[in-house]
DNA sequence: TTATATACGACAATATTAGTCGTATAATGT
DNA sequence: ACATTATACGACTAATATTGTCGTATATAA
Protein backbone atom coordinates (compact mmCIF):
# COMPACT_ATOMS: atom_id res chain seq x y z
CA UNK A 1 0.00 0.00 0.00
CA UNK A 2 1.77 3.06 -1.27
CA UNK A 3 4.63 1.64 -1.47
CA UNK A 4 7.49 3.33 -4.51
CA UNK A 5 8.67 0.14 -6.25
CA UNK A 6 12.25 -1.31 -6.34
CA UNK A 7 12.97 0.44 -9.72
CA UNK A 8 12.13 3.58 -8.37
CA UNK A 9 14.38 2.91 -5.65
CA UNK A 10 17.50 1.60 -7.62
CA UNK A 11 16.86 4.49 -10.27
CA UNK A 12 17.36 7.01 -7.39
CA UNK A 13 20.42 5.37 -5.69
CA UNK A 14 22.09 5.32 -9.32
CA UNK A 15 21.22 9.31 -9.85
CA UNK A 16 22.74 10.05 -6.47
CA UNK A 17 25.85 8.24 -7.31
CA UNK A 18 25.86 9.81 -10.84
CA UNK A 19 25.55 13.63 -9.41
CA UNK A 20 28.63 12.60 -7.22
CA UNK A 21 30.86 12.01 -9.99
CA UNK A 22 33.03 14.80 -11.77
CA UNK A 23 32.07 16.28 -14.82
CA UNK A 24 32.46 13.62 -17.95
CA UNK A 25 33.31 10.79 -15.80
CA UNK A 26 31.12 7.76 -15.86
CA UNK A 27 29.14 5.06 -13.99
CA UNK A 28 28.33 1.56 -15.71
CA UNK A 29 25.49 -0.30 -14.69
CA UNK A 30 28.36 -2.87 -13.59
CA UNK A 31 29.66 -0.61 -11.00
CA UNK A 32 26.58 0.43 -9.79
CA UNK A 33 24.91 -2.78 -9.21
CA UNK A 34 28.07 -3.95 -7.89
CA UNK A 35 28.75 -1.35 -5.45
CA UNK A 36 25.24 -1.14 -4.22
CA UNK A 37 24.13 -4.22 -4.34
CA UNK A 38 21.67 -4.07 -6.67
CA UNK A 39 20.80 -6.86 -9.73
CA UNK A 40 22.48 -5.59 -12.13
CA UNK A 41 20.07 -6.24 -15.50
CA UNK A 42 16.97 -5.28 -13.27
CA UNK A 43 19.38 -1.80 -13.01
CA UNK A 44 21.00 -1.34 -16.47
CA UNK A 45 17.38 -1.76 -17.39
CA UNK A 46 15.97 1.46 -15.77
CA UNK A 47 19.43 2.94 -16.61
CA UNK A 48 18.48 2.36 -20.29
CA UNK A 49 15.19 4.09 -19.54
CA UNK A 50 16.32 7.14 -18.23
CA UNK A 51 18.82 7.11 -20.60
CA UNK A 52 16.05 7.32 -23.37
CA UNK A 53 14.67 9.84 -21.45
CA UNK A 54 17.37 12.31 -21.58
CA UNK A 55 17.90 12.05 -17.95
CA UNK A 56 21.20 10.29 -18.13
CA UNK A 57 23.62 10.12 -21.07
CA UNK A 58 24.54 6.76 -21.94
CA UNK A 59 28.35 6.10 -23.17
CA UNK A 60 28.82 2.58 -25.00
CA UNK A 61 32.13 0.52 -25.19
CA UNK A 62 35.01 -0.05 -23.18
CA UNK A 63 35.02 2.78 -20.51
CA UNK A 64 31.17 3.01 -21.31
CA UNK A 65 28.25 3.92 -18.61
CA UNK A 66 26.69 7.08 -17.80
CA UNK A 67 26.55 10.09 -16.66
CA UNK A 68 23.66 12.67 -15.94
CA UNK A 69 22.38 14.68 -18.49
CA UNK A 70 19.96 17.10 -16.42
CA UNK A 71 20.14 19.55 -13.66
CA UNK A 72 17.87 17.42 -10.76
CA UNK A 73 16.42 20.55 -9.44
CA UNK A 74 14.67 20.42 -13.00
CA UNK A 75 13.48 17.82 -12.74
CA UNK A 76 10.04 17.07 -11.15
CA UNK A 77 9.77 13.99 -8.98
CA UNK A 78 6.38 13.38 -10.20
CA UNK A 79 7.80 12.99 -13.46
CA UNK A 80 10.36 11.08 -12.68
CA UNK A 81 8.07 8.57 -11.10
CA UNK A 82 6.02 8.54 -14.21
CA UNK A 83 9.25 8.32 -16.67
CA UNK A 84 9.95 4.48 -14.68
CA UNK A 85 6.55 3.40 -13.84
CA UNK A 86 3.93 5.02 -16.21
CA UNK A 87 0.98 7.27 -14.43
CA UNK A 88 1.04 7.40 -10.77
CA UNK A 89 -2.50 7.41 -9.08
CA UNK A 90 -3.77 5.91 -5.75
CA UNK A 91 -6.95 4.08 -7.69
CA UNK A 92 -6.35 3.52 -11.15
CA UNK A 93 -9.90 5.00 -12.40
CA UNK A 94 -7.47 8.43 -12.23
CA UNK A 95 -6.25 7.32 -15.47
CA UNK A 96 -8.24 4.06 -16.51
CA UNK A 97 -11.75 4.28 -17.54
CA UNK A 98 -12.76 0.57 -17.82
CA UNK A 99 -14.35 0.63 -14.10
CA UNK A 100 -17.63 -0.89 -13.95
CA UNK A 101 -18.38 0.69 -11.47
CA UNK A 102 -17.56 3.55 -12.09
CA UNK A 103 -21.14 5.33 -12.00
CA UNK A 104 -22.12 3.84 -8.50
CA UNK A 105 -18.53 4.59 -7.07
CA UNK A 106 -19.54 7.11 -4.44
CA UNK A 107 -15.63 7.50 -3.82
CA UNK A 108 -14.46 9.14 -6.92
CA UNK A 109 -14.52 12.25 -6.14
CA UNK A 110 -12.73 12.42 -2.92
CA UNK A 111 -10.20 9.86 -3.50
CA UNK A 112 -9.17 12.76 -7.35
CA UNK A 113 -8.98 15.25 -4.72
CA UNK A 114 -6.31 12.94 -2.43
CA UNK A 115 -4.76 11.93 -5.50
CA UNK A 116 -4.37 15.56 -6.71
CA UNK A 117 -3.04 16.04 -2.93
CA UNK A 118 0.05 13.96 -3.54
CA UNK A 119 0.55 14.68 -6.94
CA UNK A 120 0.90 18.51 -5.88
CA UNK A 121 3.33 17.53 -3.46
CA UNK A 122 5.17 15.43 -5.80
CA UNK A 123 5.38 18.42 -8.11
CA UNK A 124 6.57 20.36 -5.86
CA UNK A 125 9.90 18.39 -4.87
CA UNK A 126 12.57 17.84 -7.04
CA UNK A 127 15.06 14.96 -8.13
CA UNK A 128 17.35 17.09 -6.05
CA UNK A 129 15.90 16.89 -2.85
CA UNK A 130 16.67 12.84 -3.34
CA UNK A 131 19.62 12.92 -5.13
CA UNK A 132 21.39 15.39 -2.40
CA UNK B 1 3.15 1.99 -7.19
CA UNK B 2 1.67 4.30 -4.58
CA UNK B 3 -1.85 3.05 -4.82
CA UNK B 4 -3.91 2.00 -2.16
CA UNK B 5 -5.86 -1.30 -2.15
CA UNK B 6 -9.00 -2.81 -2.39
CA UNK B 7 -9.37 -3.24 1.10
CA UNK B 8 -9.43 0.43 1.91
CA UNK B 9 -11.35 1.26 -1.01
CA UNK B 10 -14.24 -0.95 0.05
CA UNK B 11 -14.15 0.04 3.63
CA UNK B 12 -14.22 3.67 2.63
CA UNK B 13 -17.24 2.94 0.38
CA UNK B 14 -19.01 1.38 3.21
CA UNK B 15 -18.14 3.51 5.91
CA UNK B 16 -19.68 6.70 3.11
CA UNK B 17 -22.91 4.50 2.93
CA UNK B 18 -23.15 4.09 6.95
CA UNK B 19 -22.49 7.95 7.56
CA UNK B 20 -25.69 8.33 5.12
CA UNK B 21 -28.05 6.01 7.36
CA UNK B 22 -30.21 7.22 9.88
CA UNK B 23 -29.35 6.78 13.79
CA UNK B 24 -29.67 3.24 15.00
CA UNK B 25 -30.04 2.26 11.18
CA UNK B 26 -27.99 -0.74 10.12
CA UNK B 27 -26.57 -2.11 6.98
CA UNK B 28 -25.36 -5.53 6.05
CA UNK B 29 -22.41 -6.80 4.47
CA UNK B 30 -24.45 -8.45 2.04
CA UNK B 31 -26.56 -5.58 1.09
CA UNK B 32 -23.50 -2.85 0.88
CA UNK B 33 -21.95 -5.88 -1.38
CA UNK B 34 -25.01 -6.07 -3.71
CA UNK B 35 -25.49 -2.12 -3.63
CA UNK B 36 -22.06 -1.59 -4.43
CA UNK B 37 -21.13 -4.84 -6.75
CA UNK B 38 -18.46 -5.90 -4.45
CA UNK B 39 -17.17 -9.14 -3.26
CA UNK B 40 -19.02 -9.46 0.06
CA UNK B 41 -16.49 -12.27 1.91
CA UNK B 42 -13.83 -9.55 1.54
CA UNK B 43 -15.83 -6.92 2.13
CA UNK B 44 -17.28 -8.55 5.16
CA UNK B 45 -13.41 -9.30 6.52
CA UNK B 46 -13.21 -5.78 6.02
CA UNK B 47 -15.90 -4.85 7.97
CA UNK B 48 -14.72 -7.03 10.54
CA UNK B 49 -11.49 -5.51 11.18
CA UNK B 50 -13.24 -2.06 11.55
CA UNK B 51 -15.59 -3.72 14.00
CA UNK B 52 -12.98 -4.97 16.20
CA UNK B 53 -11.04 -1.48 16.06
CA UNK B 54 -14.43 -0.02 17.27
CA UNK B 55 -15.06 2.16 13.93
CA UNK B 56 -18.24 0.60 13.46
CA UNK B 57 -20.61 -1.61 15.66
CA UNK B 58 -21.94 -5.27 14.48
CA UNK B 59 -24.92 -6.42 15.38
CA UNK B 60 -25.26 -10.46 15.03
CA UNK B 61 -28.35 -11.83 13.70
CA UNK B 62 -31.37 -11.40 11.42
CA UNK B 63 -32.10 -8.16 10.66
CA UNK B 64 -28.30 -7.41 11.95
CA UNK B 65 -25.70 -5.66 10.51
CA UNK B 66 -22.68 -2.55 11.01
CA UNK B 67 -23.05 1.04 11.85
CA UNK B 68 -21.00 4.05 12.47
CA UNK B 69 -19.49 3.89 15.77
CA UNK B 70 -17.41 6.96 15.58
CA UNK B 71 -17.59 10.42 14.15
CA UNK B 72 -15.81 10.21 10.97
CA UNK B 73 -13.89 13.58 11.58
CA UNK B 74 -12.33 12.28 14.41
CA UNK B 75 -10.43 9.74 12.90
CA UNK B 76 -7.11 10.62 10.98
CA UNK B 77 -6.71 8.72 7.58
CA UNK B 78 -3.36 7.48 8.52
CA UNK B 79 -4.76 5.46 11.10
CA UNK B 80 -7.61 4.40 9.39
CA UNK B 81 -5.21 3.13 6.66
CA UNK B 82 -2.92 1.35 9.08
CA UNK B 83 -5.84 -0.22 10.71
CA UNK B 84 -6.08 -1.90 7.49
CA UNK B 85 -3.31 -2.31 6.06
CA UNK B 86 -0.99 -2.20 8.72
CA UNK B 87 2.29 0.35 8.48
CA UNK B 88 2.42 2.42 5.57
CA UNK B 89 5.59 3.54 4.32
CA UNK B 90 6.68 4.08 0.80
CA UNK B 91 9.54 1.75 1.49
CA UNK B 92 9.96 -1.00 4.14
CA UNK B 93 12.68 0.35 5.71
CA UNK B 94 10.71 3.22 7.47
CA UNK B 95 9.42 0.36 9.80
CA UNK B 96 11.28 -3.06 9.19
CA UNK B 97 15.09 -3.12 9.54
CA UNK B 98 15.37 -6.83 7.38
CA UNK B 99 17.32 -4.56 4.73
CA UNK B 100 20.76 -5.59 4.42
CA UNK B 101 21.67 -2.65 2.42
CA UNK B 102 20.89 -0.79 4.90
CA UNK B 103 24.28 0.68 5.41
CA UNK B 104 25.27 1.31 2.35
CA UNK B 105 21.34 2.77 1.50
CA UNK B 106 22.40 6.35 0.02
CA UNK B 107 18.49 7.46 0.06
CA UNK B 108 17.47 6.62 3.37
CA UNK B 109 17.29 9.40 4.29
CA UNK B 110 15.72 11.54 2.20
CA UNK B 111 12.90 8.46 1.41
CA UNK B 112 12.25 9.10 4.71
CA UNK B 113 11.58 12.67 4.22
CA UNK B 114 9.01 11.78 1.65
CA UNK B 115 7.69 9.48 3.25
CA UNK B 116 7.29 12.10 7.16
CA UNK B 117 5.47 14.35 4.07
CA UNK B 118 3.33 11.59 3.34
CA UNK B 119 2.17 10.78 6.61
CA UNK B 120 1.99 14.36 7.89
CA UNK B 121 -0.87 14.97 4.44
CA UNK B 122 -2.88 11.49 5.94
CA UNK B 123 -2.71 12.91 9.22
CA UNK B 124 -4.14 15.82 8.30
CA UNK B 125 -7.02 14.37 6.46
CA UNK B 126 -9.66 12.70 8.27
CA UNK B 127 -11.96 9.93 7.27
CA UNK B 128 -14.79 12.51 6.97
CA UNK B 129 -13.58 14.44 4.17
CA UNK B 130 -13.53 10.97 2.05
CA UNK B 131 -16.89 9.47 3.75
CA UNK B 132 -18.66 12.66 3.01
C1' DT C 1 -35.04 -25.19 15.13
C1' DT C 2 -34.46 -22.61 11.06
C1' DA C 3 -32.77 -18.65 8.86
C1' DT C 4 -29.67 -14.86 8.84
C1' DA C 5 -25.84 -12.38 10.17
C1' DT C 6 -21.13 -11.63 12.10
C1' DA C 7 -16.31 -13.78 13.21
C1' DC C 8 -12.35 -15.93 11.70
C1' DG C 9 -8.92 -18.82 9.77
C1' DA C 10 -7.24 -21.49 5.85
C1' DC C 11 -6.87 -21.71 1.21
C1' DA C 12 -6.79 -20.60 -3.95
C1' DA C 13 -6.60 -17.49 -7.81
C1' DT C 14 -4.84 -13.53 -9.86
C1' DA C 15 -2.07 -9.60 -10.64
C1' DT C 16 1.95 -7.12 -9.99
C1' DT C 17 6.62 -6.70 -9.34
C1' DA C 18 11.17 -8.27 -9.55
C1' DG C 19 14.60 -10.53 -11.72
C1' DT C 20 16.87 -13.32 -15.65
C1' DC C 21 18.35 -14.46 -20.25
C1' DG C 22 19.46 -14.13 -25.12
C1' DT C 23 20.73 -11.38 -28.74
C1' DA C 24 21.93 -7.19 -31.17
C1' DT C 25 24.70 -3.05 -31.61
C1' DA C 26 28.45 0.14 -30.71
C1' DA C 27 33.05 1.43 -29.31
C1' DT C 28 37.82 0.39 -27.89
C1' DG C 29 42.32 -1.65 -28.11
C1' DT C 30 45.31 -5.04 -30.24
C1' DA D 1 39.78 -8.49 -38.33
C1' DC D 2 38.73 -9.82 -33.74
C1' DA D 3 38.20 -10.08 -28.84
C1' DT D 4 36.38 -7.43 -25.08
C1' DT D 5 33.26 -4.51 -22.77
C1' DA D 6 29.36 -1.85 -22.47
C1' DT D 7 24.59 -0.25 -23.74
C1' DA D 8 19.78 -1.53 -25.90
C1' DC D 9 15.87 -4.22 -25.86
C1' DG D 10 12.49 -7.77 -25.89
C1' DA D 11 10.91 -12.24 -24.10
C1' DC D 12 10.58 -14.97 -20.42
C1' DT D 13 10.44 -16.81 -15.50
C1' DA D 14 10.22 -16.39 -10.57
C1' DA D 15 8.74 -14.36 -6.47
C1' DT D 16 5.60 -11.76 -3.90
C1' DA D 17 1.49 -9.38 -2.79
C1' DT D 18 -3.13 -8.72 -3.43
C1' DT D 19 -7.57 -10.24 -4.06
C1' DG D 20 -11.06 -13.35 -3.62
C1' DT D 21 -13.26 -17.88 -1.84
C1' DC D 22 -14.66 -21.45 1.33
C1' DG D 23 -15.75 -23.85 5.56
C1' DT D 24 -17.03 -23.58 10.09
C1' DA D 25 -18.32 -21.51 14.47
C1' DT D 26 -21.21 -18.38 17.10
C1' DA D 27 -24.99 -15.25 18.12
C1' DT D 28 -29.74 -13.70 17.53
C1' DA D 29 -34.46 -13.27 15.98
C1' DA D 30 -38.79 -15.31 14.76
Amino acid sequence: MLKISRKVEYALIALRHLQGLKKEELASAKELADAYGVPKELLAKVLQRLAKKNIIDAVKGPYGGYKLAIDPESMKLTEFFEIIEGPMGIMDCYFESGCEQIDGCTIRTPINRINDSIRTMFNNMTLAEVTH
